[in-house]
DNA sequence: GTGGTCTAGACCACA
DNA sequence: GTGGTCTAGACCACC
């Protein structure tokens, strides 16, 4: 489930956030779910446990999970209350994407289908219109 | 129009690449367009000359811009055949970010409003499908 | 009356220690009245046992409580003796807090007025003036 | 100027912070001022440079500083955006002292002359009502 | 067993 | 020279 690519550019720790962020967003890990310990995760990764800890420690500094000694990492219940700077940082993110795919050509049904997809595996009725 | 700011943890280089990218694609730098000389630039944004000149390189390596030796740096004309990998590269991002979108609550409605008003001033009409 | 967060990054024993101790500074307490046995706590907050007994162990070093063999647990009779050097160390705490309380730009008035619904409500007429 | 105890039980990065934090509050750090460089404090304090970096990452989370690569780390000008959450949370912790002190008999007066001290001393002439 | 702190020491990226 | 990443390995605190 989660990809590491050691001789990659991007540091190993931002890496792991990114597949974990992936995992809550699309529903894998469901909220209060117990991530794979430290430890754990260092080894079956072979990666070092303190590189395991930073990125848990930035997910926990990020809200998308929350951090309990002697009991491990769980997954944080969305907080719908991020409010719309949060928003509005996304969408920009995003706007400097399509402006990419648009300049590079690719068609603009592309995109909307990769949408779609997305929103329609969703549970919440609400972001569908 | 370039906006850099000093207080960001993202590198100065790069937050000049992602500028002088977002002018291309939006068409306000036009193909074969000269860009501002490296001095002229650092000047302007008081920043050091080795840090535009590491951007302008890294640019021209992505095929964004062609530099004449003497003469300056050009924007490079469009090429549709960056191919399909790199397609899916730049859908696989915007696919992370809509999901985030969607799991902070986001209504499909303002990205689905985002991307028509961007492929809507392109000028070219094949990727409006 | 008590409030364990068990997301918080806080310990539950520590949240449970503050949790007493200011159940007994406002008055909710009184001396040598009795806390709910370990058992009891544990069983209405959902927590380890273990967990309580540190948490009334290491009230009772700092002598806010006492326990009775047997008997239970008790809110210690004020010590106001505790000495000038307990009091400075509060007092250290509180000007942290106050400078940058003055630093974020809170109204002295605001703390001022936090300060004189505590002292009006103390039974204790000497600390009022 | 900065002051760590290696054999408290609050941990090293933690006490660089509140250390750091009090200097910048107090004025003694001014905005965009440069804090000394990640090696040098860890030489000059004998304490290992991971242990600096950690702590200034922190107040950088916590938007008390902020870090630039190559550069180095500054103080981040006061932002008075922190919203009343913010100082609803500093005024709680204050309260919590203050039952404190009312409690174990510390007058009044102690500590309105510690405020006083402290607002008195303030540039921004608006909180000092 | 769980997370958290700290050290020593290497190496990379930025300005 | 400045910050940032990573490893190996030790030890502590919590439940």
């Amino acid at each position: 489930m989660i990809n590491i690519d050691l001789r990659s550019r991007e540091p190993i720790y931002e890496q792991l956030i990114d597949n974990i962020k992936q995992l809550i967003f699309s529903g894998i890990l469901a909220p209060d779910e117990k991530l794979p310990s430290v430890r754990e995760l260092a080894s079956q990764l072979t990666i070092n446990p303190n590189t395991i800890q930073k990125a848990y420690k930035e997910l926990e500094n990020m809200g998308y999970i929350y951090s309990a000694r002697g009991r491990g990492n769980f997954v944080m219940p969305v907080d719908r209350n991020k409010g719309e700077v949060y928003g509005m940082e996304l969408l920009n993110k995003m706007k400097e994407l399509v402006r990419e795919a648009n300049y590079v050509g690719i068609p603009k049904k592309s995109i909307l289908e990769m949408i779609d997809d997305i929103y329609n595996k969703s549970v919440n009725k609400e972001v569908q219109k």
